[in-house]
DNA sequence: TGTTTTTGTCCGCTATATTGTACATATGAT
DNA sequence: ATCATATGTACAATATAGCGGACAAAAACA
């Protein structure tokens, strides 16, 4: 059922695949989990759960936390993951980037990425505004329902976009149907003008803006979006878009730099 | 060879273990490598190491970078050692802990944990000190090798830490052998005092002094450290060892909080 | 130019990892 | 007390994953 992997049904699945696919759902629920409870939700033999867990424990993938037996993602993961951030240094870089749309908007600044097949926020400088944003770091919401997940498949074809999102994830958060060309046609417009702004598909009173950041590949790598209520987004609109290309310029010198050591 | 894992000689590998030591051997090298050259590196079969890196690429784990078919590890761990981290939320209090460390002893501080059977550092703070620290974040050292060694390992019983820690890494950095009775001793008399303090082994020039931070099962999970020049650290021990307590006290109150959401 | 090394792909064999099933225990409901 | 559910372990069957080795292209080298 799920369009990226689980070629053919009632296959054997594969032992690393399976990992993942745990260490993912953790990652979704964001809570210690017992064997069993990851077996009956992800829909996996419990068998292979028990022994596929006892293996990510033993090395250190995963560790018992939350008692009665729970794990959750173990510390490997976190020297891992700092390994990643330290290599792609962004993190300072971004932080300076929120830092400064923070000031000069007051509005909530994002920094976003895609997370295998769907959009994530990265990082996330909230505004002086008294509302809150929908979304939370490190959550993952279908490409279609955000202005960045315009820009972030741009540089795929048509027919790689369709083969890439979830058909299901079209389906708007109110139960609407978003024609999948409607989405390419925003994409392709979002390519040709560097950016993308709509009234929120998630929430009924943010306006959303983002802009490319673009990687080695010249693609876009990430985004840097703005939140802002309706009014204020569209009053302050040319404003903020120079922000945010301003932030985002400052982003693309040196995505990747080589190591220093 | 690897006293840890590879139990006999002549047997398969399992995939998931192939896997992680391809990415802990990444993360050791600090840099993008080809398939080749990791088969090559770590003795696996290379058809092996070819069919893991390219599940893993799949998977979003590894990345290409850096051309000519190099891999990396990917933007998946980062998003999995986030989601560690936000859920141990230990790197807001950590930080602080080390600016308050290095406010009070302009020595630099470091937050260290073990990785597997290895010590690595997690977090430093430099200090106002002219010479640089020896250890680099990240990279993973011999538990003997270190003060906050005796630490990490202080709730096993004594064959426990023989098993647990690899024969070879009694060999210091000189080429001395640290006898593992004497490494033993060290190890009980640092439970029984709660700290523990020496001129540092890895180089000639500094003094080195750990405590520990307790976590949930009451052993230390971690220790703060100060590296300091022989002379400043020895004229200095009382201050800097209320300092590192004091510090390491505001760390155990929530080592694990339960999570908002 | 010929030779060696590096790099990547392909394929068949077989050791074994995944899985269904059965079993055992604890917990909770009635 | 009885039944049902949740949780963890043990084990055998077989689909397959890991491995060795063959092959080929490209790069390095002589």
């Amino acid at each position: 059922m799920d369009a990226v992997q689980d070629e053919a049904a009632g296959k054997r699945a594969r032992g690393l695949d399976r990992a993942f696919e745990i260490l993912d759902f953790l990652r979704q629920k964001r809570q210690a989990l017992k064997p069993n409870e990851i077996a009956a939700q992800i829909g996996a033999p419990r068998s292979s759960v028990y022994e596929l867990v006892n293996l990510l424990l033993s090395n250190g993938i995963l560790e018992f936390t939350g008692g009665e037996g729970r794990v959750y993602l173990g510390r490997k993961l976190y020297f891992l993951g700092a390994a990643y951030e330290n290599h792609f240094d962004f993190t300072r870089e971004c932080e300076a980037a929120l830092e400064q749309l923070a000031d000069e908007t007051r509005e909530t600044a994002q920094f976003c990425m895609l997370d295998g097949n769907k959009y994530t926020v990265v990082r996330m400088r909230e505004g002086a505004r008294p509302f809150r944003i929908s979304t939370d770091i490190g959550q993952s919401v279908p490409i279609p329902w955000t202005a960045s997940g315009r820009l972030l498949v741009a540089h795929l074809s048509d027919q790689d976009i369709l083969n890439f999102i979830p058909p299901q994830d079209f389906r708007l958060p109110g139960g609407e149907w978003l024609e999948p060309q409607t989405f390419i046609a925003e994409v392709r417009q979002a390519e040709r003008e560097g950016l993308f702004t709509f009234n929120s598909i998630v929430d009924s009173f943010t306006h959303c803006f983002a802009v490319p950041v673009r990687g080695e590949e010249g693609h876009a790598a990430a985004t840097l979006c703005l939140v802002t209520p309706r009014d204020d987004g569209i009053a302050n609109r040319d404003r903020y878009l120079d922000c945010l290309k301003k932030a985002a310029a400052g982003l693309e010198h040196a995505p990747a730099r080589p190591r220093r050591n």
